[in-house]
This record gives structure tokens, C-alpha cells and sequence, in this order.
DNA sequence: CCCATTTGTAGAACAGCGTTCGCTAGACGA
DNA sequence: TCGTCTAGCGAACGCTGTTCTACAAATGGG
């Protein structure tokens, strides 16, 4: 119950928003009452990276084609996190471990391993694998962006001004940038997403291959 | 001056730690006074992120060799960011382009471009990159590890709490976690960190193979 | 039936946070 | 000497997580 009003209030006013006192007033009580139920802020947290967890819907495991189940599994924990706007921050240096979690990572395991994947392999992928997508998420988590100076910008106001500012460098010092101006504002969330999915499965194809030819 | 004092209080006491007054104390000033020199605290920020950048040292680019070079860009932005404690918190959602970190992108860049990896290909893996490297010295920031009950603990002992967590689980709904209980909770963050950068070499690797095969 | 224990709700307060306002100086050129 | 610019800073505002203490309702046993 109080976690689902967490996370109503996340959904609204975004993670930081999510203070102690907003989610008791999403509840009509007050702020200290919450206590009683979640030991801190901490806590309820990774209740709610649990809950988030749990919206991760798995297919069947199929290991022949585990590379594409691999790649949904990915954009399917995207997807979950990006439903509850910029909750993907809360997973920055924590290890969620609830049921939900657990269940995802179990699921994950099963796959690997039944594609031929070596353990060792496979359980150091799995943490790699939430890394990235929380990385991710948490870069993509729409609303301002902090600027370098200090200031806040739209995602496409942003894009726009580093546009200009790249162009703007002396060519000499910095001729790539320059150069590479336009290309690298270019590519939205989804398709930067694609690429890393792509890259990491990639890779991992080949050690998988590598290390099968050593046996 | 007041961007070195901000650091020397983050090596201290954690990102958390540097708060206006306590960067304010360490120059025997008052916290308002800050704000002549520096817009917000988000400001702040940036300029120790881009002092923290200019502290990555770049070899003279050898193309053939850029999987090496890679890998060793890697670790030195790894080794810069551990330095300063967990200012790797400070680095997610954050895009820094400040003159030194760009004066590390336009030397990757240069190197990419050189080994004939495509300018698209390019401009997306700097980002990948130090997305991952930013992740992962999070992860690994040293200190207290939030832990799913609200607590905190050392990194020990939470790979001990965890290793029993797993062992304890149900077989038969976690086969898999169970069995690799030892495996999941092996390898520190050094080994885990080189992983994360075979995988995604490798990976450019085998997609840059494609697309030259392509032209 | 009554009383004690548990379960739960809150107001008030504490220490700390980022930031702003308004008031001080000192330096510097005209 | 008079302004103007640079710089510093105490006090305050509104916010945060958390704790303390008091209070109410329900529950269960003698």
C-alpha cells in the first residue's frame, strides 16, 4: 500500500520529489507515521525498485535464441523503468535483491547457462547487464538536464545548444569534435540504447564462442 | 581554488559530504560567499567532474593497437574518478564538457576514427563509454552499500550476507541462483570492471569487422 | 468485563541542506 | 573625494530525513 503510493508519487513529481512527507500526504497521514511500517527512506526504495522489478514480464526461455531473449530482456527492464519517470536514479549503487529482483536475475541465469554459457560468464553478465540499463535509464530521465553551468535545459534545448558549442571549438585543438558536430548530438535515447544492447551481446557472443572453443 | 577546496573535501568526506558550508569551511569563509564565484552548487559540480577529467592521462594515439588503448583509457578514467572517493555519484545524468573531458572525447575520437571505426559508431561509443565507466566506479564507490532492509554495511560483509541469502533460497523456484551462490557473490571490482571492458571492445570489435566487410 | 499489550497515527522538534537578501567593507579610477 | 565594482558574510526561508513523545484504537488473556 505505501509503496504504491511511492510510487504514484514518483510517476507525478519524479524520484526526488518523493519525500517522506509527499508520499504520507498521498496517504492523508502524516510523514512519521511511515516509520512504523519502512525502517527509513532507504528501505522503501528498494521496495519500490522491487515493485518495478515485478512489471518486468519474462517469455519463455528459449537458449537457441538467447542473444534476441537477451536483447528484450533489456529493453523490457528499460521499458519498466522508464513507465515511473526517473526512478531508474534510485538504482545507482544499490543491489536490489527482493523476489521480483531475484526472480529476473533467476530467469537470466537459466538463460545463459542453457545457452552454453560458462557460470562464471553468465553471473558476471547479469550485473553488467542491470548496470547498463539503469546507466541508461538514469542518463535518459527526461526533465532538466543539469548543464555545466549551472543552469537547466529540455533534452532538445540541450542537444541544440552542445550542437553549437561543438561547432564553435578551434579546429585545430579539436578537429574530431568539430568535425564530428552534427553526429554527435545525432540518435535519440532509444537508438543510443540499441547500440549499447548490441555491443554488449556482441561481445558477449564472442567470449561465449572463444571460451567454447577452448573446451 | 574554491573547485580544488571542493575536492579536497570530497576526497574527505564523499560527495555527500561536500555540501556549500562544508566546502565554504574549508576555505575559512562563509557558505554564501560561494555564490560569487559559482552559480549553484550544479555548477560546482561540473568544474570538480571536469578538474577530475583533466587528471586522465592520454598516451599518443596508436591506432593499430586502439583495442589496447581502449582498454587503457578505461582504467585511467576509472583511477581517476576512484581517486576522489565516490565522485563517480556526481557523474550520472551529468554530461560534462568542460576543456578536459573534452579534450579526452576528441582524443578518443581521433583514435576511433583512425582505426576506421565509423564516425556513427564512434560518436556513440564515447558516450557508452564513459557511461559505463561512470557506473561503475558508482557501484563500486567505497563506504557504506545501502543494503534492501535499510541498512548499510561494508562491501564484506554484505557479499557474506548476501552469499547466504542466496544459499537459503528455495531450490526448486531459484535453481540457478542457488547453485551459483558462490559464483554470483565471486570477483572483485577490479575483475568486474575488466569484464565490463573486454565485453564491450570486443563487441566494437566484431561490429566494426562488419561494417568494413560492408564497403 | 477489564486491563495490559500491541498496533498504528501524528505533532513537534532537531540538525542539516541549497539558496537569497541585505548589509558591509576594501580597492580602484575619475 | 566620490562613486562603482569586487568580494565576503550573517541571517533567514523553505525544504529535507529522522526521532521523540504522546495519544488512540484494537486485540487478547485472565
Amino acid at each position: 500500500m505505501i509503496v504504491e503510493a511511492a510510487l504514484r508519487v514518483v510517476d507525478r513529481e519524479g524520484i526526488d520529489g518523493a519525500t517522506m512527507r509527499r508520499v504520507a500526504d498521498e496517504l492523508n497521514t502524516g510523514a512519521a507515521s511511515l516509520y512504523w511500517h519502512v525502517r527509513n527512506r532507504e528501505e522503501l526504495l528498494h521496495l519500490m525498485l522491487d515493485t518495478v522489478a515485478g512489471e518486468i514480464r519474462l517469455p519463455k526461455p528459449d537458449p537457441k535464441n538467447w542473444q534476441v531473449q537477451v536483447k528484450q530482456l533489456g529493453r523490457e527492464m528499460r521499458r519498466a523503468l522508464l513507465r515511473h519517470k526517473d526512478i531508474a536514479k534510485a538504482t545507482m549503487g544499490r543491489i536490489p535483491l527482493g523476489p521480483n529482483a531475484l526472480r529476473v536475475s533467476e530467469w537470466t541465469l537459466g538463460l545463459l547457462r542453457a545457452a552454453g554459457i560458462p557460470d562464471r560468464t553468465a553471473a558476471l553478465v547479469i550485473d553488467l547487464f542491470a548496470l547498463y540499463v539503469g546507466a541508461h535509464a538514469t542518463e535518459q530521465a527526461d526533465g532538466e538536464i543539469p548543464m555545466p553551468d549551472g543552469s537547466g535545459g529540455s533534452m532538445e534545448a540541450v542537444i541544440e545548444m552542445y550542437r553549437g558549442y561543438f561547432r564553435s571549438l578551434p579546429p585545430d585543438a579539436f578537429p574530431n569534435t568539430v568535425a564530428l558536430a552534427d553526429v554527435l548530438v545525432e540518435g535519440g535515447p532509444d537508438e543510443r540504447f540499441e547500440f549499447g544492447l548490441d555491443l554488449l551481446v556482441a561481445g558477449l557472443a564472442a567470449t561465449a564462442k572463444a571460451a567454447r572453443r577452448k573446451h
